[in-house]
DNA sequence: CTGTTAGCGCTTTCAG
DNA sequence: CTGAAAGCGCTAACAG
């Protein structure tokens, strides 16, 4: 049977409330008392139960962290800085996988605030009005991994979105090309929208028209096609991919068709996940570090949890152009 | 302020038991009350207490998960199999992440055990002897994903590995090659025995020695520049590597020093991570399919919750050899 | 069908 | 410095 506070107390001939005092470092025991009660824990192999223990306190020391696809290690390194700060902190987590579902997002972050959770970290991905009313609601602790938009001021933390793109496309521009297509899946939302004025920015600032045509939101096959079936004069001679997903994808399918990449076509990401840097592919993307925001966000959150955080924090970051070859340069 | 059952017993003028009945879903209760109290329930935005909960029945619905590495997608599959299973089934998962540390492994545990989780799913990959008597010393429930050797029988599920690189192996030799390098790093594990194991049955059942200094377990770095430095005689024409990630790098690093693959090199892997399909990869390898052992594993798990699970289960499949190019075949 | 009551394991006043 | 006792939110007999 499971060992509990009141097996060692009785062991040890003190009071529950003895134990209790040594097993949260009260100063108020003498070391004598500390020392032989501590002999009996170990003993017994005692592990104080998080759940009662919240009960009484109201804290658990636990937060909760929700990504759309815990699989895909874009969000894997977000969960490892995250956990790797809590961790540090005496703070544990509990990870949920939304499956970029509004739904289960919001059934999600009920179950962590049954859970008595201090706090919630979570991506921006699959995340609606809705939700962030329940938040606001409830008065649940959060910060946000990613950029938003929302009628009271939020926490979150991510890089400067359309700067990134704004880069990666002057870059393109510099290289010589002007006809720059923007590949994305349906992404029909603050994120995309951010990348996109980005792109345009890189047009605006450098002189050049946007060419029609060349906002490619399909799938992957279809943009493909499309890019395919364009004549000489149409054909963009580069890509900038609303994500390194994306990207990656096109470089796939494109090759597959004959185009060589980046002779007949250049490629631009975003995010540089570890496989962007894999030698075959060399991809040329924007920086968008998920393990060192993950830690971030939690500080974030740690500092509400103490301070009783009224400011709310927004910290955006200045993205980095990480040039490989996929772009065709050096 | 948290509103809790007795706030909606009070406003329904019913007791906290009534309520409790209706949340638990009890048949002892008049449909007009039921519907009575739901609808507070929903006016208050009440969501019972899962610790409260968990504290009086002794049981959370919920199973923790440790994996070694959350950002390592193959781990990444594991869980997502797990949570799937896990939510279906109304249950919750908990992830930790022990970082390939047994001790951390240890104290992950315990933490899941503070938590009052119901059982345990956890990677074979950080485990150790102290581990498991921990584990069966306090009479948690578990499965392991993975092969293991233990003093007692233990539930666990795994693709049968030796027969894997016996496969995976046997491939390259019928593809007439002879000088076949094993490549691993330092997984001086069980796993990386088994799969030696079938490494070498490959050889033997066709009348094959295996060729001395092509056993190579150090850094890829290591690895490669020993293979460059040999001359044509010992130079192995092939590589069975531990796993796809290490073969992944291997050919990374061989292509560097202008070894083409597969032309001068054929390399076989081990798992069948996604990436292995990408068009400029192909890597020829074994299926390991963890999101399915991950949902077999909870349902073990779940079997031995609900009947005792007295009989210990252990559920070894089939490997499947997926041929793509990167062994020059076809 | 419903209410009362005694815990679940722990923390936290309040006394001493 | 230590103990007794109330209470965290919920469930589960036991009565009625």
């Amino acid at each position: 049977m499971k060992v509990t506070i009141r097996d060692v107390a009785l062991k040890c001939g003190v009071s529950v409330a003895t134990v209790s005092r040594v097993i949260n470092n009260s100063d108020q025991v003498t070391d004598e008392t500390k020392k032989r009660v501590m002999k009996v824990i170990d003993e017994f192999g005692f592990i104080p139960n998080t759940n009662a223990r919240g009960l009484s306190t109201r804290s658990t020391n636990t937060v909760g962290i929700i990504v759309p696809n815990v699989s895909n290690p874009f969000f894997g390194e977000l969960i490892e800085g995250a956990e790797r700060a809590a961790s540090e902190n005496g703070y544990q987590i509990i990870i949920l996988n939304s499956g970029y579902n509004t739904e289960k997002t919001l059934r999600d972050i009920m179950v962590l605030q049954s859970r008595d959770v201090d706090g919630i970290i979570m991506s921006t991905a699959d995340i609606d009005e809705k939700t962030l009313d329940h938040l606001h609601e409830n008065e649940i602790p959060f910060v946000l991994m990613g950029p938003i938009q929302y009628k009271y001021p939020v926490n979150y933390v991510s890089v400067d979105n359309m700067e990134g793109a704004r880069m990666a496309v002057e870059h393109l521009v510099k290289l010589g090309h002007k006809k720059i297509a923007y590949c994305t899946e349906k992404y029909d939302n603050y994120l995309n929208q951010l990348r996109y004025e980005g792109y345009k920015k890189a047009f605006d600032s450098n002189g050049l028209e946007i060419q029609k045509g060349l906002y490619l939101e399909d799938s992957v096959t279809e943009n493909v096609k499309n890019i395919i079936s364009m004549n000489k004069e149409e054909r963009p001679t580069a890509i900038f991919a609303f994500n390194d997903n994306i990207a990656l994808s096109h470089m796939e399918a494109l090759e597959r068709n004959g185009i060589r990449i980046p002779e007949d076509m250049a490629v631009v990401g975003f995010d540089n996940i570890r496989f962007a840097s894999y030698f075959s592919i060399q991809l040329t993307t924007i920086d968008n570090r998920q393990e060192e925001f993950g830690k971030k966000g939690f500080e974030i959150l740690l500092d509400i949890l103490k301070n009783d955080g009224t400011k709310t924090q927004q910290i955006v970051t200045k993205p980095q152009l990480v040039v490989r070859k996929s772009c065709g340069s050096k």
